[in-house]
RNA sequence: GCGCGCGUAGCUCAAUUGGAUAGAGCGUCGGUCUCCGAAGCCGAAGGUUGUGGGUUCAACCCCCGCCGCGCGCACCA
């Protein structure tokens, strides 16, 4: 166990001590500023706080009750009533060494593993993937990685958008205007472009929109025909959806769409309608407002001119179709009866928000047990903008197609590989670019806080310098390069730290554990990137500043080595979770 | 109109339970390669965290008002 969780251990048994009836899971260790010390503590003030007890008085009384002697050089009560500790060098040489051993990575397994189904990426049959898949798709994955690095159990599951009305059109252009050769060369431009032309037709006119749902209803009444060339275009499809997952390395356990869950949309329905959670309404049927939240926090009301009128969600429509409220109720009770996970966590669009907020409303109304069982997240982000300030946009103003976003990367990562690095051959250089390109698109997406929007720039994210994946995977690569010049042989296993830049980055490798922890708490990878970010540069500030193998003597060299080394296992094994690739040179 | 979200250095973004002197990168100015990768590093300047109140030992963070921007407001998802 990591020194700061045995302090935290040590720490909270001293607060139950003094405070029988505390919730001590508050009571935590936090790394902090190195001037007070290595680690700290402000529990004890809020603790203090809502007893109206004098804060430093409770900390001294927990300090005499705290025994972290063994651990700490120095424990200190500071300002309001902060503890800070200072860790005993031998202890942070001793975890060093265990690491290098491969006894740890610098984290715990979770002491109560979850089980949490993941919800990500979802993208459209017979529409290509755009850039805004990127974002769910690139924190979803990390999610699950950070997760699972954890010792979690994870469902990861694409929530393909495989049904609904657009597959009248598709079906209807599909029968009467497909081109063989076109749907050959490239399915999804075929597909795309047979979507537009009928909505353009329905448009315009009211007789072709009756055709296309007369398409979609026999679709929906299981229509041989229409059955197969739906399935058709599903298959076409996923052969993109794979292309695409398997260049950024996403995998998922299931991807079970929306049209896996059609057979129990009816029963769902009437299941409400029993209950009296949904009624008919203009010909629809929907969940309305129960009255039990003030209107102001009732999704179920929206304020028209000062008057509280109803906003429900509708789970069936007029013409007896369903609704993706439905099928998104109907997921959540397949997903509960056939994984009991302890979490849902659904990464999707912040535009989605008052839908999931319904639908969790409803789902604890429709299943009130179940529902207490399981915490539904919605984790939400933002919009992807160009650098007008506009959502992001080809020059002629179309979506930008996330293959070729991809391709982008790759060939504007391969100019610079090859600028700065001509002397390495074309295949080297290629495979660089490769990680490079696709690490620096991951990278850029996950760093800004996922609720706000943020600008997409390429000369931004390929930098070498500032908080980029060029710029860690480089970190890594020197690393590499000092191993490649140091002679093999049998090393001594003893770390001494002394200079204070050696120390700095030894406490930063402490730190990747509760950084992993809390990416996971939150669901914020960004936390991980800007810990990275840190990492490199403390590692870069030590290798300025202390010799590695020119040291002056074994001992030192062979200690600045193994620093060496679990700075670079951290930032590979922390830019892996992300979903990024490091290369040994570049 | 109503609701939700956002507003932090010139620009792009951070800030891990409400915690200690709000941090990076770019740009600007200056320093640093006979020395392990200079795609690097070090330093300087740059802030009333939109604004006015409130709660607190402590507020970018919580509460209320105002200003500005974005998004959403039954039968698409």
């Amino acid at each position: 166990m990591l020194p700061h969780k045995q302090i935290e251990l040590k720490l909270q048994a001293a607060v139950r001590e003094i405070l029988p009836d505390a919730d001590v899971s508050a009571v935590l260790v936090r790394p902090c500023e190195p001037k007070f010390g290595d680690y700290q503590s402000n529990a004890l003030m809020s603790l203090a706080k809502v007893r109206k007890m004098n804060p430093r008085q409770l900390a001294t009384d927990t300090l005499a009750k705290l025994d972290v002697s063994e651990l700490c050089a120095k424990v200190e009560i500071a300002g309001a009533g902060f503890l800070n500790f200072r860790l005993k060098n031998s202890v942070l040489a001793q975890t060093l060494e265990a690491a290098a051993r491969r006894e740890h990575l610098f984290f715990d397994q979770a002491a109560q593993p979850k089980t949490v189904v993941i919800d990500f990426s979802s993208p459209n049959v017979a529409k290509p993937m755009h850039v805004g898949h990127i974002r769910s798709t690139g924190i979803g994955d990390a999610l699950q990685r950070t997760l699972r690095l954890l010792g979690h159990t994870v469902i990861s599951d694409n929530h393909i958008g495989d049904w609904g009305t657009q597959f009248g059109k598709l079906l209807l252009g599909w029968k009467q205007s497909l081109d063989r050769a076109a749907i050959e060369r490239d399915a999804i431009a075929e597909l795309e472009r047979l979507y537009k032309l009928i909505n353009a037709e329905c448009d315009a006119n009211p007789a072709r929109l009756e055709e296309a749902k007369a398409e979609l209803v026999k679709l929906q009444a299981g229509d041989a025909e229409n059955i197969s060339i739906w399935k058709e275009m599903i298959r076409l499809s996923q052969i993109q959806f794979d292309t695409i997952y398997s260049r950024l390395g996403v995998k998922f356990d299931f991807a079970l769409g929306e049209s896996f869950y059609n057979p129990w949309l009816g029963d769902v329905v009437s299941d409400l309608m029993q209950r009296g959670i949904a009624r008919e309404s203009e010909g629809a049927v929907g969940v309305f407002s129960d009255g039990s939240l003030l209107p102001k926090e009732d999704p179920f009301l929206v304020n028209r001119d000062g008057e509280w009128i109803a906003d429900p969600a509708l789970v069936r429509k007029s013409d007896g179709g369903f609704n993706y409220t439905t099928t998104d109720l109907a997921t959540i009770d397949y997903r509960l009866k056939t994984w009991s996970p302890d979490e849902i966590v659904y990464v999707v669009d912040d535009r989605q928000g008052p839908h999931f907020k319904k639908l969790f409303l409803i789902f604890a109304r429709w299943q009130s047990a179940a529902a207490n069982k399981v915490k539904l997240v919605h984790v939400g982000f933002g919009k992807i903008m160009g650098d007008d300030g506009k959502p992001f946009k080809t020059r002629s103003g179309d979506t930008v197609k996330l293959g070729d976003l991809l391709d982008e990367a790759e060939e504007r990562a391969y100019k610079i590989v090859s600028e700065k690095s001509a002397e390495l051959p074309e295949s080297q250089r290629k495979e660089i670019a490769r990680v490079i390109g696709l690490g620096a698109v991951k990278y850029a997406d996950l760093l800004p806080n996922r609720q706000s929007d943020y600008i997409f720039s390429w000369d931004k994210m390929l930098a070498l310098q500032g908080n980029t994946a060029p710029y860690l995977v480089y970190a890594y690569a020197r690393i590499k390069s000092i191993f490649r010049k140091a002679e093999s042989g049998k090393r001594k296993a003893e770390i001494a730290l002394a200079a204070p830049e050696e120390l700095t980055l030894a406490k930063h490798l402490l730190n990747f554990g509760i950084t992993l922890e809390a990416v996971a708490d939150e669901l914020r990878p960004n936390y991980l990137c800007n810990y990275l970010f840190e990492l490199a540069g403390k590692f870069t500030s030590f290798y300025e500043n202390c010799p590695v193998l020119k040291a002056d003597d074994a001992a030192t060299r062979d200690s600045r080595l193994a620093l060496c080394d679990l700075t670079a296992r951290v930032l590979k094994q922390g830019l892996e979770t992300l979903g990024i690739e490091t290369v040994e040179q570049m």
